[in-house]
RNA sequence: GCGGAAGUAGCUCAGUUGGUAGAGCAUCACCUUGCCAAGGUGAGGGUCGCGAGUUCGAGUCUCGUCUUCCGCUCCA
């Protein structure tokens, strides 16, 4: 873990909010490497589940949406729990867990509980630049994504035109007061979640709760996760979402992934069968018809949804732990490589001239790493000898090193290409490089 | 929020009973080498997390505060 961190820090993948003034807790921001490796791993998402299937589109909407939702949704009520804490040994009980009146299950000691308190897992703020006292402009950070789709049914329906099932997917930040945050970038207060609400005939709902479970944890393996690290693990039923514990529902299913740092498997995306539960509430709470209209049976239906939801965040932190890896190039030399599959790698080739102080070899370096970049993620390093160029980008992942040499401009007017995990070469010929990178990279 | 530990250069750390900061690596420049890091010379970089207090003098002692880690509590 500190090893992760200090990598994260030292090499610019992820930074601790507002550093300069001692920290700001559990938040976390991406630097230069950090982003392309975020943005590769929505990108990634956004191809899988939108623009390679013709059952699924997109959705932006805002963080702040009109509080009534929150009332609808439910998190209002459920979100916010009481808690008491015994005074005598500060152990804290959700307050209808406890009889108040009994001894301390802790300790034992009578009379020992503060009154209940709320703890609201919603952050709140106020709309406009005076806050009012009766609470009339409050409004909240969305604690999921979820919601924007929802109240966005039947604008997406109707001018998709879209027949169930189908698909709405988003990707956006979304907030929560956690007590307790930690362990890195796995749980913070703000954090962008990858959600999709699947919308179908209620009767089709279990088989494709179950179908979303396996595409989306191959999605995991196709981008490289080590299959003994991923699991999956169906909710027990008193721990389901309030909006999950209907009888209809057949519950949630988490992928979970095993980081090192970490002593219980951890979720990093749950697959949960909402039922009809989100559309009814706002059906209700709105007055408006939540209902998609069957043309081909002249029927309204209610459609259920399966809704897979993936942290942003814990996903990339998954990648990153994953690919790290420590290897012993020859006795006593180590190196540290990050194996990223190529579709996620920051930097996909680094262009490196073999002599520095060679005008031309670095003239056609140059060169090539302004025509790759049109393509491709590319760098251009020369501050040092070549073993330090590879040790540096294989600790940042960079599937693949050119290198130019005397040879290509004195003889054959080809490049050195090093694969990243084997540390074999291959002779590339100039003109190919770009066709021969992008299809090992398939990109 | 409670208990424990920690915070000194970008990173990892040292700093003797309080006497106004060091190393290795990293970075930059020049030289050298030229396909798997760490050869030479030189340079930059720290109000020792922040704020008070004690003291002639605080990285070192005291208090507060912030942050991180571990353990509780909580987690739709």
């Amino acid at each position: 873990m500190e090893e992760i961190v200090s990598l994260c820090k030292r090499r610019g993948f992820v930074f601790q909010s507002s550093e300069i003034y001692g920290g700001f807790a559990s938040v976390w921001d991406y630097g230069p490497l950090g982003v392309e490796l975020k943005r590769n791993v929505k990108d990634a998402w956004w191809n899988s589940v939108v623009r390679q299937r013709d059952d699924m589109v997109g959705l932006d909407s805002a963080i702040l949406m009109a509080p009534i939702v929150w009332k609808a949704s439910g998190h209002l009520d459920t979100f916010s729990d009481p808690l008491v804490d015994c005074k005598k040994c500060n152990a804290r009980f959700r307050a209808d867990h406890v009889d108040l009146s009994a001894p301390c299950p802790n300790c034992k000691a009578v009379d020992s509980f503060t009154p209940p308190r709320e703890f609201n897992l919603m952050f709140k703020t106020s709309v406009g630049p005076v806050e009012k006292e009766d609470g009339s402009n409050m409004a909240y950070l969305r604690p999921e994504t979820a919601q924007g789709i929802f109240v966005n049914f039947v604008n997406v329906q109707t001018t998709t035109r879209k027949k169930l099932p189908f698909g709405i997917a988003q990707v956006g930040k979304a907030f929560r007061n956690e007590i307790t945050p930690g362990n890195f970038t796995f749980r913070t207060r703000e954090f962008e979640q990858m959600e999709i609400e699947y919308f179908c005939r209620p009767e089709d709902a279990p088989r494709i709760h179950q179908e979303w479970i396996e595409a989306r944890y191959q999605w995991y393996l196709d981008l490289g996760i080590r299959p003994e690290n991923l699991s999956l693990r169906p909710h027990d039923k008193d721990e389901l979402a309030h909006y999950a514990q209907s009888a209809d529902s057949t519950g949630t299913t988490d992928i979970e992934y095993q980081f090192p740092f970490m002593e219980e498997p951890s979720e990093l995306e749950g697959i949960a069968n909402r039922a009809d539960y989100d559309l009814g509430q706002h059906a209700k709470f709105s007055g408006q018809k939540m209902t998609y209209f069957d043309p081909q049976t002249n029927e309204h239906i209610l459609p259920y949804v399966i809704e897979p939801s993936a942290g942003a965040d814990r996903a990339t932190l998954a990648f990153l732990v994953d690919a790290y890896y420590e290897e012993e190039v020859k006795p006593g030399d180590m190196r540290t490589v990050l194996k990223f599959h190529p579709k996620i790698a920051p930097v996909k080739v680094a262009v490196l001239p073999l002599a520095k102080n060679k005008a031309p070899i670095v003239e056609v370096a140059k060169k090539l790493k302004g025509e790759l970049a049109k393509r491709m993620a590319a760098q251009y390093d020369d501050t040092g000898a070549i073993g330090k160029l590879y040790r540096r980008q294989d600790e940042i992942g960079t599937p693949y090193c050119v290198t130019v040499d005397f040879d290509t401009i004195e003889k054959d007017n080809a490049v050195t290409v090093r694969d990243r995990d084997t540390m074999l070469q291959e002779r590339v010929g100039l003109d190919r490089v770009e066709s021969y990178l992008r299809d090992k990279l398939d990109l």
